[in-house]
RNA sequence: GGCCCGGUGGCUCAGUUGGUUAGAGCGCCGCCCUGUCACGGCGGAGGUCGUGGGUUCGAGUCCCAUUCGGGUCGCCA
């Protein structure tokens, strides 16, 4: 039976008491973590968000109308406890900030009881995901995720007082929007008083934030809800959130700048790290280069080593084959991991093909210099000391090559480095690499679509010194584009815009839009540009991946309040829904087809 | 759309080469207990093994399909 809360205040968070407070009486409210009954002596954990504390009811001071309803008590009930805060009368609980108090209490309410929950409240649980999801208002009572939530605001708000500093305004973009074909889908929102029309959720708030810059607002941000419709992953979901910001005047060393400092903050005054600044700069070449991504972790090495002209004209035709096609053979040393059971090696030669390999060779070389190789009787000795002597190799190293078109064995290799330092459990949470990867290429040749697409967006700025051959070679055109990358993952990403009105139209002919094409889509942004636009650029990043690091955690999941799974449902309201015929009468929609 | 992993009491798991009434810990319920904090003691309830089909004398265990959840490739300007 509910009892009312009134006449009592409460005066404390559970960890909010400490010895200092010993003596005060006091009211706490929350939840019963555990109970402990002891017969004529009862202990009750309470919890709420700032931790647990101890309540001890005994019948000479709560009475025995008190001490009746103690006995009732039942995990996860809601009670308001009035008391003394006490020296524990026993034991101090070292394992409990306020171990070493506890409340007498006087007066006892149960403001709510509750079901036993379906799994236990407790850190470190390890209940199926999809039980944490259905219930996931009792999910995000555990601690860990607690932690993870109130990070988040911090992350949030410091952000927000740091941005406010620097001169930054925090404006509003629309939801409901125009739908940009380009790039992701678009979720749509059917209009109502427009039969037939659709809004569309914004991907990112890119296009507004570049009008402010036209109406001269000079340093926007804003911490905003995107969405995408496609596929999720660990560190993907269709909603999620960019701290996204756009600067006037600047050039990419103004947004790295202010964005450095930025970064240096919220991880020493959020977890207590250290970013040594200015943060390491690598060009996307280099990148691609030495760690097959353009996102490297940098927390080790096993980098990428190109062995194309050592294995020229070798006798192994995977190899000689790949170059004749125009690719190239690399490779990557894992260190003493010559005794790599053959098992976990063909994993490996699994692993890669899921990158669309045709294989993996491998060369073993045994602590008497011996060799061991699944390629070597096509090799003479003198190659493969050759290919050895330019892999670095060492007595009990395991020398690893991918043969095939480059860009596919910059996949394979990077994500082969990824792999075997997981399994080697050389990824440290507490190691925090931040990287600046710049001067990405403009544009990518989609064969999909025949044509040239925008790597980052049709409004990025090509480097100077690329400008002239925007024409004659738009695939060897640089960007004045960079992401933020943090241990391997891509924590946000921004550039220059172009901002000059040839350009642009140069930009739409190369992407291959007509001029009426590109103003159909973005007219309103071209028209903007005729009435003085300055200089501007930006960067947003997904705060919740960021968040994610500093929470040490493996999914975007554990940081967002309710996620969606990997479907893109959502388990506790069995979102998205079917509407009823009335709903979708108004908005003048039928249902074509359902697929079975 | 492809590939991989998983589904056994409320939770987390174990279940040998297919073989009699499917186990454990925690939780839950009842009784006892005044210093517990992984409280303790005694007793108890609770599952037909995601679903459907097949093989077999016999299936949690093998096969097929399907469903649910996770990871990943494609996709994500």
């Amino acid at each position: 039976m509910a009892e009312s809360m009134k006449g009592l205040k409460r005066s404390h968070r559970c960890t909010e008491l400490s010895s200092k407070n010993i003596g005060e009486s006091v009211t706490v409210m929350g939840w019963v973590q555990k109970r402990r009954n002891l017969g004529s002596l009862i202990f009750i954990d309470l919890r709420d968000r700032s931790g647990l504390l101890q309540i001890m009811f005994d019948e000479n001071d709560v009475k025995a109308e008190g001490f009746a309803k103690a006995e009732t008590l039942r995990s996860e009930f809601v009670i308001a406890v009035k008391g003394d805060v006490i020296k524990r009368g026993g034991a101090v609980n070292e394992n409990l900030a306020t171990g070493d108090i506890e409340i007498k209490a006087t007066e006892l309410r149960i403001l709510s009881e509750a079901l036993t929950p379906p799994f236990p409240i407790e850190e470190d649980s390890n209940t199926k995901d999809e039980l944490r999801l259905k219930y996931r208002y009792l999910d995000l009572r555990r601690p860990d995720l607690q932690k993870n939530i109130i990070m988040r605001s911090n992350v949030a708000t410091l952000t927000r007082s740091f941005l406010a500093e620097e001169g930054f305004l925090e404006i509003e973009t629309p939801m409901l929007t125009k739908s940009t074909p380009e790039g992701a889908r678009d979720y749509l929102v059917p209009s109502r008083v427009h039969p037939g029309t659709f809004y569309a959720l914004p991907q990112s708030p890119q296009l507004f934030k570049q009008l402010l810059m036209c109406s001269g607002y000079d340093r926007y941000f804003q911490i905003v809800k995107c969405f995408r419709d496609e596929d999720l992953r660990a560190d993907r979901q269709p909603e999620f959130t960019q701290i996204d910001m756009e600067l006037s005047f600047v050039d990419v060393d103004d947004v790295i700048d202010v964005n450095e400092r930025l970064l240096a903050k919220m991880f020493k005054e959020t977890i207590g790290v250290e970013v040594p600044l200015p943060i390491q700069r690598m060009t996307y070449k280099e990148a691609m280069d030495r760690f097959g991504s353009d996102k490297p972790d940098t927390r080790f090495g096993m980098e990428l080593k190109d062995v194309s002209d050592i294995v020229k004209g070798c006798g192994f035709g995977v190899f000689t084959s790949a170059l004749e096609n125009g690719g190239c053979v690399k490779g990557i040393n894992a260190n003493g991991q010559g005794d790599m059971p053959r098992k976990k090696i063909d994993a490996l030669v699994e692993f890669v093909k899921g990158y669309g390999a045709k294989g993996l060779a491998y060369l073993i070389i045994s602590e008497d210099g011996t060799y061991k190789s699944s390629f070597s009787k096509f090799m003479s000795e003198e190659e493969l000391k050759a290919l050895v002597d330019a892999m670095e190799g060492k007595p009990g190293d395991l020398l690893l090559f991918a043969a095939d078109k480059t860009q596919l064995v910059f996949d394979v290799l990077g994500a082969l480095r990824i792999e075997i330092a997981g399994n080697l459990g050389l990824l440290d949470k507490n190691v925090y690499n931040f990287l600046w990867v710049t001067e990405f290429p403009l544009l990518e040749y989609s064969e999909e679509q025949d044509r040239f697409v925008a790597k980052h967006h049709p409004f990025t700025m090509p480097m100077d010194e690329d400008l002239a051959i925007l024409d004659t070679d738009p695939g060897k055109v640089r960007a004045k584009a960079y992401d933020i990358v943090l241990n391997g993952t891509e924590i946000g990403g921004g550039s220059v815009r172009i901002y000059q009105s040839d350009i642009q139209e140069k930009m739409f002919e190369v992407l291959g839009f007509t001029k009426e094409e590109a103003y159909e889509r973005f007219g309103f942004l071209l028209d903007a540009f005729k009435y003085g636009v300055p200089p501007h650029a930006g960067l947003a990043y997904g705060l919740d991946r960021l968040v994610m690091l500093m929470a040490k955690e493996d999914s975007i999941r554990d940081v967002i309040a309710f996620p969606k799974i990997k479907d893109a449902s959502c388990l506790m309201t069995d979102a998205p829904n079917v509407v009823d015929d009335k709903q979708l009468d108004e908005l003048s929609i039928k249902i074509s087809k359902i697929e079975e």
